[in-house]
DNA sequence: GGCAGATAGTTGCTCGTGCAACTGATATTA
DNA sequence: TAATATCAGTTGCACGAGCAACTATCTGCC
């Protein structure tokens, strides 16, 4: 037990209860499950694994594209991309209507590891899921959405 | 318009409609929102600012009760302790009943500190939930709770 | 055509994070 | 009580992230 003289009069939980904190906790947890999957068997980072799903949904999109749908920082998908073109994962090739820009897709060999991987986060996802009706599910997205939208839109 | 011959079969949206994505956005979004409160005025961390709402909530708590309740690594509690202690914004003494232990508390400073960003926080927060229905908020609070309990459950 | 500004992508630098090794204190067990 | 294990907290190290500065290319406008 703790002595807890000062401070008792503030609500208990602040912390604990506070929406983005929780938020946090359940992304971490989650990505973190995730990242194990392609990490450990594929030594691939979070970063990667993103463009690489963009590439298989997307082929030949250019890095600019590639972070605008991932929203990651354009040195780090620059510095992803050299990676993933070093171990042969994707191709990259300059696009000639406008030579500033690259042209990215997977190489077959990064086709086979997405199809690898995918499934497994793709169960992950659906364990995570499974206790939730399709309705509660709804629910839950529509929700992310309205708070997305808000917080983009809000000025503290 | 692209080419987008191969791979037309893979079902769109993937990595945008795949969950740990989208929660990953909503949580960076709703956290630098609020990261930008004390960062900005204050030039106070994330974990830093966890840590203070903790020892608002819980004064006198050890560095390893505050891992423990952040679910923050114990050398960013460690160093980010140093920081706090640094700008005096927290006391720390010896736990004489166990010598390894520290006591931590907020300081007048810290607790002045506190004080003001946790209602800017806590008004954001409220701005951020204001289109929802009490009924809404219990119903996404409860699914959270779900999944986090899921998440860690679950191995992939 | 040629110059000013915008854009795609790369790289340098700094900083936060997390693991692992370490120190000093306490608990356990013989 | 001596030896060993465990625990709280710190520090070294390696790595990823993000900002800013830079290069190369392209666009718009005179």
């Amino acid at each position: 037990m703790q002595e807890q003289t000062a401070l008792q009069h503030r609500k208990p939980l602040q912390l604990e209860s506070f929406l983005p904190y929780r938020l946090s906790l359940l992304s971490n947890a989650i990505s973190g499950a995730i990242a194990g999957v392609y990490g450990d068997k594929f030594a691939i980072s979070m970063p990667e694994w993103r463009i690489m799903m963009i590439l298989a949904e997307y082929p030949d999109v250019s890095a600019d594209e590639v972070c605008r749908r991932t929203r990651i920082e354009k040195s780090v998908v620059s510095r992803a991309v050299a990676r993933l073109l070093n171990r042969h994962l994707i191709n990259r090739e300059v696009d000639e209507k406008d030579r500033r820009r690259s042209i990215l897709r997977l190489s077959e060999t990064g086709l086979s590891v997405y199809d690898e991987v995918m499934p497994i986060a793709r169960n992950y996802e659906a364990k995570l899921l499974s206790d939730l009706t399709d309705e509660e599910l709804e629910t839950f997205n529509a929700m992310i959405d309205r708070l997305m939208k808000k917080a983009t839109e809000i000025e503290y």
